[in-house]
DNA sequence: TTATATGCAAAAGCTTTGCATGGGT
DNA sequence: ACCCATGCAAAGCTTTTGCATATAA
């Protein structure tokens, strides 16, 4: 993920979160920065207040709070995979995206597919459901190399 | 989901235990049935133990035991939703869905689509993937009533 | 008879909540 | 000043594990 979008999406939250009478606290700050610097990346939020500590401070309580937070607004994705732990990314209009598993170790490698999404548009329409979001997790082994 | 397609899944399911080398248990065999019986509805591990109960027994440490076998004989597809409860269901070749999650009602309505099928096909061929399994939820509101 | 299945209870996570304190506006 | 944000600790959950007993094969 480049600069750009990253600021952009920093820029589109803090106006987000403003709007939403959110103030600008050193975790919360510290919280949306460690998400954006991370990119098109999940991570649990054990993670994100492993990364804080590195800087200063972050309870995982308050990295629960804030996730919560951003997402209520549309800001992050969250993903909640087998292992019983959740997992968060920067939620990018421009970039939106799936992931796909590699059972054999473990990876997670996103992916963007038109055909996908204009099939699942199909779906929700014929179904006669107005999406507000859609999750699509594919496993598999990568053939190969 | 018909009397046939319940019948065969079981049919199914108990050559693939015997196989494997697990035994007819009271337990085991009660929770297999249930989740016959339920068909295309998921459950959690709780739920199935609540039925048990009604029938004999059920410890919920058993269920989550025979839950994770079944899982990993490919006889079940597991669901990880938002709220940190795992649901199950029978995994019937010929019948296989997705869900749509109605976020006004909780409500959750199983739906088929070839084109979104070969969708996915598609990018886990473009992205050099041997697929075991993928997973598809929407979540929305439904339109008129 | 022998290894597996089961139930109970305890442990192990992840996540949420209460409450007192610190900090933004 | 006022109210929100934060950290700590404790509680709440689901899920897993240890162990003794019962049971299928």
């Amino acid at each position: 993920m480049d600069t750009a979008t990253r600021d952009r999406w920093l820029e589109h939250a803090s106006q987000r979160m403003t709007a939403a009478g959110l103030r600008a606290g050193a975790a919360r700050t510290a919280v949306v920065e460690t998400l954006a610097r991370e990119g098109q990346c999940l991570l649990t939020a054990a993670e994100i207040a492993d990364r804080l500590r590195g800087a200063s401070a972050g309870s995982i309580a308050t990295v629960y709070r804030v996730v919560d937070e951003l997402s209520e607004l549309g800001l992050l994705h969250r993903y909640d995979g087998r292992d019983g732990v959740a997992r968060f990314e920067i939620a990018d209009p421009d970039h939106h995206h799936h992931h796909v598993v590699d059972e054999a170790t473990g990876a997670v490698e996103p992916f963007a597919d038109d055909e996908l999404e204009r099939a699942i548009a199909g779906v929700a329409a014929r179904l006669g459901y107005e999406l507000t979001g859609h999750d699509v997790v594919l496993r598999g082994r990568r053939r190969g190399g």
